[in-house]
DNA sequence: TTTACATGCAACCAATTGGTTGCCTAACAT
DNA sequence: ATGTTAGGCAACCAATTGGTTGCATGTAAA
C-alpha cells in the first residue's frame, strides 16, 4: 500500500495511468510519445505503477504492452473515510460537479 | 491537487491522518507523541498536509489544533474512479490472475 | 544471416526530501 | 517579573528520487 501512494506521487505517473486511460493496452514505445521523456525514464515510472499493481503487463512477441488497475486507488479512500461521510462526500461531489457543469468551469 | 499526492507520499504523514482520523483536533505536541520524530519533524509534515488542505487548523491560546479534511481524498477517488469504470475493473482483475496463473504465480 | 526494432540493466548526476540541531517568539502560570 | 510551555524559523546533512547516457539482450523482418 505504501508504494501506490509514492506511485501516485509522480506526476508523470499520473500521466501514464492518464495515457493508458485513455487507450489501454500500449507499449513502452507508445506511452513515450508525448510525454518529452526518455524511454528510459519512461520504462522507470512503468516500473514503480507495476511495483504498486497500478499497471499490470503482458508480453506480446518483444512488446510490453501496459493495462490499468484501479483497484489500488479505491483502496485509498477506504482507509480516512468513514461509511456515512463516504456518501455525504459524494452527495457533495455531485452537487459540485452540477454547479461546476452549470458554470462551464473545468479545473484540476 | 498534485500537492495531496506528495502529501500523501510519505508514511510518517499518513500516520499523522490516521492518529488525527482517530482523534481530531489534537496540538502538535500531542499528535507528536508516539512518533518518534521530533517536534520540529512533525511540525513540517503538518505544513505540508496543511498546504495540501488535507489538514484544517484551529488556534486556541498557545495551541495549534488539527483537523483531518476529508474533501481531496475523497477527490482522488472520485476521480480515478469515476475514469476507470468499475466493469473494466473487474476484466482486468480477471486479465491479472489468468497472468499470474499463466506465469507459475509466485506469490509475494 | 543480417539488420532493425523493443526493451532491460547499470552507472552516474542533480534536485528534492526527511530529518536533525539551534535559536527565537508568543502565551500561559506562579 | 520569571520561568515554563507551545510553537515557528533557518541552516544543515544524508538519503531518496527523477532523469540522463551507454551498452546489452531478445525478437521480428529483410
Amino acid at each position: 500500500m505504501d508504494e501506490v501512494f509514492k506511485a501516485l506521487a509522480d506526476a508523470s505517473r499520473r500521466a501514464l495511468l492518464d495515457s493508458l486511460h485513455a487507450r489501454n493496452g500500449q507499449s513502452l514505445s507508445e506511452l513515450c510519445a508525448g510525454l518529452q521523456l526518455t524511454r528510459q525514464a519512461v520504462a522507470k515510472h512503468l516500473a514503480v505503477l507495476e511495483q504498486a499493481n497500478l499497471v499490470a503487463v503482458l508480453w506480446r512477441g518483444r512488446e510490453k504492452l501496459h493495462f490499468l488497475n484501479p483497484v489500488p486507488i479505491h483502496e485509498i479512500a477506504e482507509r480516512w473515510l468513514g461509511k456515512y461521510e463516504r456518501h455525504r462526500l459524494r452527495l457533495l461531489a455531485q452537487l459540485k460537479q452540477r454547479l461546476e457543469a452549470a458554470e462551464g468551469g473545468t479545473e484540476e
